[in-house]
DNA sequence: TTTGAAAAATAATGACC
DNA sequence: GGTCATTATTTTTCAAA
């Protein structure tokens, strides 16, 4: 996991996995003019800096049954976090959590449900049910626009 | 584009896509047991229904050289969106883009950029100059905490 | 860093229950 | 839906330049 300086090569490897992650290393290779072998060196030690992760597939929410979304910030109670962000890691709703500053939220979750009706339950009990949660703030998702959550 | 139920072995099978983006279908079938030929048809149904869009890397921000990220919500002049929507689609640094509502703000923004001073420029150059954007606010992050925004 | 060779693994198809 | 067989591709490693 040390420290790296990505080239240009790094960054164009790491678009293309980007654009399309079961891409071939050899068709990969081809498209950024190195060598097979080299681009599975790139590869592996993208990999073991740290900066290539892994690979996922991109599903849509919507039309895989998660029709309601939002983003709920919660104000915490200080010196809470370490537990409440190990109980939130394990709320399977939650898509995306971060802690924030330079406003009156403390942390921003967004919170994927199948229903407004689920997501009402996750808020309200589940959310404000974990110790530390003093306040929540629903903004609803009525329209994703863009997901480069990755690139 | 049809709408499709999703049973429980597209949901494994999503499942399994979604933990590793690259894994064979061979290994696939034999998690989810269904036979090679059908965990085929099973992915091309969902590619065709829209519920699977593709496969990407995972690419950890900080160590590609994206040192700052915020949270930047907008509101906005009526019936700007459909412009607005678009100029915003074309800024690299917004990472994900949701119309909401709940709350004063219209759109919130998830920004990369390398550093503070470049975050500085997207908000008050690139976000604050695009017609139809009346307010800006900012939640920096300090810490991302999970990325699950794909499954 | 490139190239080429070679073995092993995987993908993809089609024929048939 | 599932199985099996077959062929085509790709991955991965390694030696050599």
């Amino acid at each position: 996991m040390d420290d790296v300086v990505l080239d240009e090569t790094d960054r164009r490897i790491l678009h293309e996995l980007t654009v399309d992650g079961r891409i071939s290393v050899r068709a990969l290779a081809e498209k950024v003019n190195v060598s097979r072998g080299h681009a599975y060196s790139r590869i592996e030690r993208l990999r073991e800096a740290g900066v290539l992760e892994g690979f996922t597939a991109v599903v849509n929410p919507l039309r895989s049954g998660l029709g309601t979304s939002a983003y709920v910030t919660l104000t915490v109670r200080q010196n809470s976090w370490r537990d409440l962000t190990e109980r939130l890691r394990h709320v399977p709703e939650v898509k995306h959590m971060a802690l924030v500053g330079g406003s009156d939220a403390d942390v921003i979750l967004l919170v994927r449900t199948t229903d407004n009706e689920t997501l009402r339950r996750v808020v309200l009990d589940v959310l404000q049910g974990i110790p530390g949660v003093l306040t929540t703030h629903t903004l609803l998702i009525f329209e994703d626009l863009a997901n480069r959550a990755f690139e």
